[in-house]
DNA sequence: ACCATAGATCAACTAGGGTTGATCGACCGG
DNA sequence: CCGGTCGATCAACCCTAGTTGATCTATGGT
């Protein structure tokens, strides 16, 4: 959740939600220094939120569904049983 | 998302999952100082992840929901169409 | 009316995380 | 090989977000 939590790393995971992209393009896509961009998606990558693939010279990232769907079920789960009434408070 | 990444409003979440409580309590639950359970708790209620109702001398939180579902549901659509291949990297 | 308690708010302090610029290593084309 | 580019890493700086302790408001009991 930490990592989502960063704006310019929601734009990356946005970026990344119709499929892979290579690291040069995202810098231009998002007008981010490359500095920058590489320290986010390091951040994301430890998170288990996104992979890294090494073709040639490049590098290409992509969503992991699973960290997604992870998080997704904890949140219905959460939403399934918060409406009960309070207990009495002393 | 910003809300949900600090760690202490995380347990707030959580002590909130089966259903109302008052912050009396909340304060016990997680052994916290009073004014940094208020302070997350603010933090949380501008967010819309929970709601608050006074009642006397108490004030009850609960979880909201729809917010819960509507992160679920973002999350949900991320995972869907992240798969397709990369564009040719130039 | 007075006091006790629940909870919000405020100001000052602190620290963890993000930014910036430079450097480094890897890979490839000529 | 050598030079150029992609991308990671590092150190120094900075700033925002969280902590802390005190104070303030409101509610209810007696």
């Amino acid at each position: 959740m930490r990592a989502l939590a960063e704006p310019i790393r929601l734009q990356v995971v946005q970026a990344l939600q119709h499929g892979e992209r290579c690291v040069c393009d995202l810098t231009g896509d998002l007008n981010l220094a490359q500095s920058k961009l590489s320290f986010h998606l390091k951040v994301l990558k430890e998170a288990g939120l996104i992979r890294a693939r090494q073709q040639g010279r490049w590098i290409y990232y992509r969503l992991e569904p699973s960290a997604l769907l992870l998080l997704r079920d904890w949140l219905g789960h959460l939403a399934a049983a918060c409406q009960s009434p309070a207990p009495p408070c002393s």
